[in-house]
DNA sequence: TATGAATGAGTTTTCATTCAT
DNA sequence: TATGAATGAAAACTCATTCAT
């Protein structure tokens, strides 16, 4: 999962740093443990979705899975470790956001409107979640971090591109790669979190005003040298 | 003050929404107050700058003020008056970043830069401030709200100024104006976040990629119809 | 205060080290203040003395006072902060054992009575406190090492008056000053431990075994050269 | 095992009473079973070393024997019993400490000397045990009440020994013995207490220092009425 | 206006103990 | 016998807020 908003131009999603240390530790060994961890990740979302997670108690995790506050000390450490199960839970579907995979020799204007479509897409589907991360990263450090990491892995992959497209004449040169990466992956992300938490805001919509202003903004060009679209 | 970030592209500053309803109450009457007062939102945005909002007690305050709890209580309510009392006596150096005041029919592509360096200059003064803001607004409904608000106002502002280059004939026509406004002010002010708060970011390279990218974003053009810069 | 246990031979008592370092912080102001800490550390040693140092809750202590559990936290950090206090309160009875000062003229017999029956009268005051501060230096490492200061500030005083008898030709020299001084008070403040708490063990019968044995393991003799007593 | 320091004289060690009540139930019946408590009890001794008796919890001792806190439960029934299982299994190595069996109508000065160094090797090797259960008995009744029957056993012994030195008159005969044992055999255990723990204290100057003090306290003589040594 | 003592609800966290497998 | 998941009572501690002086 990741808010890193971004046109995510090609590239492997393997990248992608990892959510947190919950490595190996606590892990549960029988069928049974595994059943009720995965249990009080799944209350520990919709609590958090619902309460925020400030609000959110631990007893209302536990209340929400039926087990006892014991059990959940079992798994986890505190309401950070927790969350991070829920983000690590819910990556798989932000990471693979049914973009659809697109050969480099196509029309790059369509790869774009392509990614921001798929990003835009996974973020509604787990918009909560997003504001979420958002809420957290703004109070804890560590989830802070992890923010800053992540979108400085899109942003890099993102700039290489752009870069590739500025070496062939089809973008804009005079653009510094890696500050309109991060300028335009922050205008995606900024505008899914503004538009579409909450309130229904029409996707498309977004998808076509998002993707002009890349384009227009990056002077994208297609081979011919005509402007993209 | 603004989290708006977003070129501002003329109009007064005072279409902006009042940051509360800090109404008339414990006000203070007399000379001693006003001062006891002034002393408290000083240290309050000392000590949330130096702990954060969450973080921060009413107690950090007063001994930050050198006053007792109980004098916290005769001016303020609880922690979020007393940050709203913060935010508005830092406005005033937010609203007046200094931008040079330019004429209409002036080159846009120049009102452009100087707004966003302008907003950047005034953001960087008072990082500390806001990211303060950010986390807030994360955190509590009712500054989210206010932030929301603020951020419309500027955006249908510049929604109106991009509706008049569009019909000059000096922007792209297919760019709904009110989304790019959104998209764009959303694209400075997160950059301006991610790189202005902590490390320190160039700011005139910040100016260039960030003003390179609304003209052509907006496919600006001058008088002549030739591109902008 | 001290488990020191041992014969004072002399000396000044403020060598002792202090009991801990409560210095200054949560002070109370007011009177007011001042009469519900002291009445919070009166409450401590009535429940420290009935349940124990491991057993007391705060919760107790508060409910002993009379007040709130935020009440206790306005003065102290813990339980072990309010059980220094209480033995800084109770410092002043130990001290003073009302031990009768003896010219050095005098016969080192007496002295040597006279001290060991003015420790054990005071220790009988106030044997569970005794025991108390016996239990928490077995638990806590900070007491512990408190304890052990005390110990090593009484043992030296007493050893530099053994070895003055040495000098004068009293006292077996062929004894190490310094490790019978340990010897002996730890052997007094043994007996003391295991005799006088709880059971009503005659104290009288104590006086004369001990002063017996700490005058026979001296070998002390009068200035004629006879055997003491 | 014994905390109760002191120069045994002579006598038989079984007199001295059992540790604890550990009556049959769950001695393991297989061969697998005893491995297994065996392994837990060596592995409790370690921890309760390491961490202390109350801070030790049982999944630590069950972590460090490699097996899980249910067989732990299979073999004992709290912390306190396993407690006493290590005490009972340190007993042997307490019990026999290489005191050489010396004739009662030897040189009495020899057997102290020689009973004092054979209980403070014996200390030595098992100081960290020893301050265990001083620990111990200081938080819990029951060892509280272990360690003082104990104490009265050797006491009692040592007792017996100096009345038949009085009738002999090689003794102070203005003693009383049972206190002087307690008195004497306390010096012995509390500076062992106080010096062998942790600091590496020169043992035989503690032998020296200690057997003096012991010799001069009862007033001993050999035989012809001469003071012994 | 200023003070600071008093309050106590609210949460986290620990860990011995049970018990189904 | 061995396992380890589940339990929940128990206690510490925080800090915004009130209020008498």
């Amino acid at each position: 999962m990741s808010d890193a908003g971004a046109a995510r131009i090609g590239g492997p999603a393997d990248e992608v740093p990892p959510i947190a240390d919950t490595s190996g530790i606590r892990e549960p060994t029988t069928r049974r443990g595994a059943r009720t961890r995965a249990t009080l990740v799944a209350a520990a979302r919709t609590v958090f979705e619902r309460d925020g997670y400030l609000t959110a108690r631990l007893s209302d995790i536990t209340a929400e899975a039926g087990c006892s506050i014991g059990t959940f000390y079992t798994y986890f450490t505190g309401k950070d470790e927790i969350f991070a199960a829920v983000l690590e839970a819910a990556q798989d579907d932000m990471l693979h956001p049914g973009m659809p995979h697109v050969a480099d020799d196509d029309d790059p204007a369509a790869v774009i409107e392509a990614s921001n479509r798929a990003y835009l897409v996974a973020f509604r589907r787990n918009a909560k979640l997003m504001a979420l991360m958002h809420q957290v990263a703004a109070v804890d450090p560590a989830f802070r971090e992890l923010r800053r990491r992540r979108g400085r892995a899109f942003a890099e992959r993102n700039a290489r591109r752009i870069a590739e497209l500025q070496q062939r004449g089809q973008a804009d040169p005079g653009i510094d790669p890696l500050q309109a990466s991060y300028a335009l992956s922050g205008m995606v992300s900024r505008m899914a979190m503004d538009q579409l938490v909450g309130e229904g805001a029409d996707l498309e919509e977004l998808v076509t005003v998002l993707t002009r202003l890349w384009i227009n903004g990056l002077r994208l060009t297609d081979r011919s040298g005509e402007p993209a679209r």
